[in-house]
DNA sequence: CATCTCCGAAGAACGGTGTTCGTTGCTTAC
DNA sequence: GTAAGCAACGAACACCGTTCTTCGGAGATG
């Protein structure tokens, strides 16, 4: 055939658009997809990974995007797996349960907060994706080797998702609001000074008993909040253990 | 200036658009706007709350808007102050705090729930309006009246409000998802069946845990989940109750 | 009563968004 | 050598939040 005969290289006729001179693209995939959504989740947070961003982070059009994953949600999700597979998880020790569950959990929100505003993509949703499975399965082989009833740690492992979720979407929804430009955390200490600015001046008369601990109201650390509220559930649940033979 | 000189009606020349013939619209308000804000949302899900929704609803551009709004945010905020003035509030009883504490928690859900996904505005946010506050307040006033310490229902009244927002996003998402002409429940029991079928062909080998307990990770009505983890939370808190003098 | 000044209402536009359509050109299988 | 399949892509569609600018009517002022 003439037309695939190696031709040299001849210029472009007139009137004619050059089409491609030289796409010597690296194939898209999935994975670098998903990789790339990652890159600018981390640096501009969830709001930021657009089809169009990720697409011309890649050198394309969000067009090309379209033939790896269905559309923007599966996009977010396959984001989240990915994130999921950095959650290092336990060996069960039945005698550690309990704290092996706290540990377990504190690992979770450190993984999620250190991916910006990624929890939000978890927010009801359900776990399917393979990496997300095995934290899932990590979490009930805890509790049933702690001896927790099925139902309940049916139960348990769904409200514990919801507050790991709602925890590091807390943490995280404020140092996101912060301009691009400015510090966040400086950003995120000026608000706080205007939040304690705002409920002092309330009118005591409504509002008695919010006035009368504004200090407590404040005095919110994400830490110490995540850890109240996690001994809550965990304590909690420990509580439904049907046989409670401990070694003493 | 003759261009201000009250001409009588003339009719319009040729070519020329009417302007406007009878424009007696009824004057826009911050309130009137809210309030077609919010029958968008319960109709359509807060998706579809966009200014220029409202603002079709309203008969005008969404321009208009922004003499009484700043934007989008202050929309939300006004429109989730708006629903919290329909949740009842109680008349602290001390020696029943918890479970006024539980009833009213279960009032929130109710309120939050009956709007679809309004709590997805509350994520996250310090309560600042009035309605807002008048449910905090009522929180604490139950947790003080009880004996909780400043410093534990400072922390309480935020886990509370993490676990209601939560759970009550978690029951109106797959809600929110069906498409617009079908029936949102039968929406909601297929996609179920869908994720039992997906659970059940799981490898058992990978999640021994999991696909040994489909049927309880399934059974997750909302009202239970929610009932169970609201027990867990109260519960924890009346824990730190310091003078636990109890009458008998 | 005439005039001026303000200010809410609104049209048009800007720069973004997710997604789809139709085409192109390369690679592979026959 | 030819045909088929398919990834890549440019363009377009229908939206979004917000801003600029103008317009017109109502109240204030003389």
């Amino acid at each position: 055939m003439a037309t695939t005969r190696p031709e040299p290289e001849l210029p472009t006729p007139p009137g004619r658009k050059p089409r491609r001179t030289a796409p010597p693209r690296q194939p898209l995939t999935q994975e670098f997809i998903v990789d790339t959504a990652i890159r600018v989740l981390d640096a501009e947070g969830l709001e930021a990974v657009t089809m169009r961003r990720v697409a011309q982070e890649l050198g394309t059009g969000p067009a090309s995007l379209y033939a790896h994953v269905s559309g923007k949600e599966e996009l977010r999700e396959l984001m989240l797996d990915r994130v999921a597979a950095e959650i290092r998880l336990p060996v069960p020790d039945p005698e550690r349960w309990q704290e092996q569950l706290h540990e377990l959990a504190s690992e979770i929100r450190r993984v999620f907060t250190s991916h910006r505003d990624i929890a939000m993509v978890s927010m009801g949703m359900v776990p399917t994706g393979p990496h997300l499975l095995d934290v899932a399965e990590a979490q009930l082989a805890l509790m049933r080797a702690g001896g927790v009833p099925k139902e309940i740690a049916g139960i348990a492992v769904d409200t514990l998702g919801m507050f790991l979720d709602a925890g590091a979407i807390e943490d995280t929804i404020h140092l996101t609001k912060a301009p691009p430009g400015a510090d966040p955390w400086e950003y995120f200490q000026k608000y706080i000074g205007e939040v304690r600015a705002y409920f002092n001046a309330l009118p005591p008369d409504r509002y008695p008993v919010v006035s009368g601990m504004v200090d407590e109201l404040i005095a919110m650390d994400g830490e110490q909040r995540f850890e109240f509220g996690l001994g809550l559930l965990v304590r909690g649940i420990a509580s439904y253990v049907e046989d409670e033979e401990r070694p003493g």
